[in-house]
DNA sequence: GGTGAAACATTAGACTC
DNA sequence: GAGTCTAATGTTTCACC
């Protein structure tokens, strides 16, 4: 991926919803070449999609946790992700290296809620927990700053 | 919030593109009860931004970790968020309970970008680190299940 | 708060270089 | 790939419930 495509991405990363009309300003393309890249970028997946950034505290949502999972029996199989899928309180989940297998996200409405959730949790992927609250968040979603240039592979002429 | 914002809430966490026709269609009402909507709930702060969803892998950051960090000398001053806040690598930053006082999430590289990035965090703020290296990604960013209806507080008449 | 409609801006696609 | 052009859509504002 080159330069402008980085560009762009870097852009809609920060606002989601600018238009091709600043993109192409921000690029020096014309809108419809700024727009043939931005559908290239979607088709081929570097953009998987565009979301609202929300305040959990203002929809209900202020409890925020990571809940690491450890299988009560190693030996079954390990299909957590899928068990657990159907709980919204899970905003993401992340296999991980170390001692427990997946780190979870979540976020729930209160203490209560979240012992809840633990109990769901546990009950759905036979599995045991660990859960760090968070208690404020300096900050969440930065855009990721793309280095000015990537040469992960040479072209062999 | 009332059922209509919630609705609207929910679409743009999912579809943070989604034209106001559609969000009208949606939720039956007029095009511009909608928009109104919007401009409301983004300026309450409910609606904080929007944002591209990037695959990390495509644009050469596909190592992801959690850095949990540790102050090297307790009794300082506790400014670890603002002073590591010029590291772009870092996309989150959560003030926790328990034995480390910040979980960083971070998107580096490689290997070695990571061992790089770890010291440059050790260096700006002054603590220990523990790192847990994410192995693969279930899911991520999935929207907020919102409940049908949230009292928090009942309105005394 | 809500509606409908007019003025304006953006988007999508066909076509050319 | 990128550019121009144009029809179709989407956005914004405003006067009126």
């Amino acid at each position: 991926m080159e330069e402008i495509d980085r560009r762009i991405v870097t852009l809609l990363a920060d606002d989601g919803r600018m238009s091709f009309t600043d993109l192409a300003r921000e690029t020096g393309l014309s809108v419809s070449a700024v727009h043939q890249r931005v559908r290239r970028l979607e088709k081929r997946g570097v953009i998987r999609g565009y979301a609202a950034l929300i305040d959990h505290d203002a929809i209900g949502l202020p409890l925020t946790a990571f809940v690491s999972i450890k299988p009560t029996d190693p030996s079954a199989p390990d299909d957590a992700p899928d068990r657990l899928a159907h709980l919204t309180e899970i905003e993401a989940c992340y296999s991980v290296a170390g001692d427990e297998s997946y780190i979870l996200k979540v976020r729930v409405a209160s203490p209560a809620a979240l012992e809840d959730l633990l109990q769901r949790i546990r009950a759905s992927a036979a599995v045991s927990t660990r859960t760090t609250v968070v208690l404020s968040i300096p900050y969440e979603h930065r855009p990721p700053g793309l280095a000015p240039e990537e040469k992960p592979e040479a072209e062999p002429a």
